[in-house]
Parts: structure tokens; sequence; C-alpha cells
DNA sequence: AGCCAGGCTCTCG
DNA sequence: CGAGAGCATGGC
């Protein structure tokens, strides 16, 4: 089945998906070319899909292709995933008319012209991700996820590539500790993974079932769970659950990228960021984003990703 | 060798 | 509560 779709607005579809490529390889979120290969599950079954990107930044086409299958239920499920992972269903124009009133902002609007924050599928995914990310550096988070993919997903093939779905909740439940030892996770990490998949299993925490649930209570829920601090949770809230109104004030990187656009020397404290960034509304997601990914244009003159 | 890396828990005032 | 120490594991 194919399936075409033109995102209203600008979508600068590699820029927006670099951060699966930024910093290693990601099994999970494959970039072949202008194509991103990736796996949904559904009905028991894991469905891969392809999509391939063409056109320019203000007139993108995607095109999604699902291999051995024409029924519409599998197509929808598929087309929501792509909504999240190219962020269309982010008000960028909205976004670019605020940023013109703000110096930093206003600035970055054309180099990244286009650039849209990637939303994760799967609340577990995102999950897991965020609590091997928890303190170390990115290329070492890459690492440590594609051992994770590869042990605990399971593969499938499209077009001659191979693709992993990301691990079940049973999988990381039943993962020991040990084993995630090998592949050079801390002791506590492993633990707050097999927990945290042990409750998504149960009930306990439904990761999937919060997009009606408002954020402070999202918060309640995810930093009452071992291992899930306020960092973890807005990034959830963002990067999971594509609200806009987030700002993940104690992120590190967060911090240095208002520090560099908005600092006077000393830096923000935490407070002083959420307080700025809440001025940006709804806008504050996708404003985060592009200053982070205006600090790395900086240092590297490559746009996007984030 | 030693500081840094897109935090979290736990303790103590 | 809020700050701060302690922690755990590699990259460079």
């Amino acid at each position: 089945m194919k399936i075409a779709l033109v995102p209203e607005g600008p979508l600068d579809a590699a820029a927006t998906l670099a951060r699966y490529r930024l910093w290693g390889e990601d099994p999970a979120n494959r970039l072949v070319g202008d194509t991103l290969l990736r796996v949904r599950r559904f009905e028991g079954r894991l469905w891969p899909f392809a999509v391939r990107w063409r056109g320019a930044v203000d007139a993108v086409r995607l095109e999604v292709e699902i291999p051995g299958t024409r029924a519409s239920r599998i197509g929808e499920a598929v087309m929501a995933d792509v909504r999240r992972l190219f962020g269309l269903d982010f008000d960028l124009a909205g976004f670019y008319r605020m940023a013109k009133g703000d110096q930093a902002l206003g600035s970055l609007v054309e180099p990244l012209y286009g650039l849209r924050p990637s939303v994760t599928p799967g609340g577990l995914e995102m999950a897991v991700g965020a609590i091997i990310a928890q303190q170390v550096n990115l290329t070492f988070v890459f690492a440590l996820r594609v051992r994770l993919v590869w042990r605990y997903g399971e593969v499938v093939e499209i077009g001659g590539e191979s693709v992993y779905a990301f691990p079940e909740a049973s999988a990381l439940a039943r993962s020991r500790p040990s084993a995630l030892r090998t592949m050079q996770f801390s002791t506590r990490k492993a633990e707050y993974i097999r927990d945290l998949a042990r409750a998504a299993m149960s009930g306990r925490l439904d990761l999937d079932g919060l997009a009606q649930t408002p954020s402070e209570v999202i918060i309640q829920l995810l930093t009452a769970q071992r291992g899930l601090g306020r960092w973890t949770a807005d990034w959830f809230l963002a990067r999971g659950l594509g609200r806009g109104d987030v700002c993940p004030a104690g992120d590190l990187a967060v911090r240095k990228a208002f520090d560099r656009y908005y600092g006077r020397g000393s830096p923000l404290s935490e407070l002083a960021i959420r307080r700025r960034a809440s001025a940006w509304g709804m806008h504050q997601t996708v404003a985060v984003h592009y200053l982070l990914a205006g600090l790395r244009l900086g240092d590297a003159r490559q746009g996007g990703g984030t």
C-alpha cells in the first residue's frame, strides 16, 4: 500500500530526522538516503514501512509505503506515526510569526527553516530512550541504544534493508540487569529500564494512554516511577506526546542554549529559563528545538537536528 | 589523567 | 521543600 502526504507548512525532513543519526545509528529509525525506515506494531504484527520525501522544503511530498497490506486501519496507524515522526502537527507558521518578535529565535528561522521536532511514537520507546540519555554523552547513548534494540528488539526486512522494532515491554521486563551490564549499561539504568517495562506491562503505568491527561498529572505519574525525574518527564511531554508548551529547563544543552542566546554572563537559573519560555506558550517546544539546533549551527555549521 | 556528558536518588538543613 | 553530595559509566 502506498499513501502520499503533503504536509501543511514547510518541512525540512532531513533536518527534522537528523537527530536519529547525529550521534550514531539508530536501528529503529533507519535513514537510507531520502527515506526513513521504521516498524509499526499493530494487532500483534510488525508492519515495516518506508517514508520517502521529495521536493523543496515548502513543497514537500511524503510517500509512505507499507508492503504486504491494503488494510486502511493499518494505513491509518502508520500515518499517525508518520505525522509524529515528522512533527507535522506543530504549528510552524504560528511559531515563525511569534519568533519575529524575539531576536534570538528570529535569527534562527531562516537557517533552520522547515525544522520540526520529531515525536517518538511509542511511550516506552520514548521513556527508555530518555533513561538511556540521562547524564551521559550522546555518542555513548546511541551505542547503548543500538545494543538494547539489537538484543531485545525484533528485526524486519523491507526493500532489502533491515529495520528493528523497538523492544516490547515484555521483553525488557524479562531483561537481566547483568545482561545489560555487559552492554555497558550502569546497574542503575538496567534496573530503571526493567522496572519501567514491568510497570508498563502490568498496566501500572500506561505510557500509551496519556494523550488526554494534563501535563502536571503526567509529571506526577512519571516522576513517581523510580528512575524518571523531571527532565525525563519534560522530554516525554515534548518528544513523546508532542505537546507544544514544554521547556525542559533542566536539560544541560537547553541551559547552554539559553545562556548563549539570552544570558548576560552568569548562567540562567532553571526557573528563569522556564519563565522566559512560558511566554512562548504553545510554541515552547518548537522554540527549544530551534535553540538547540542553533547551538549546533554555531559550532558545526551543519544545520538541523535536535 | 581528569573533566565532561541533553540526570536521578537520597539525605540533610 | 531546596540545595548538594554521591553515584555510575564511558568519551575524548
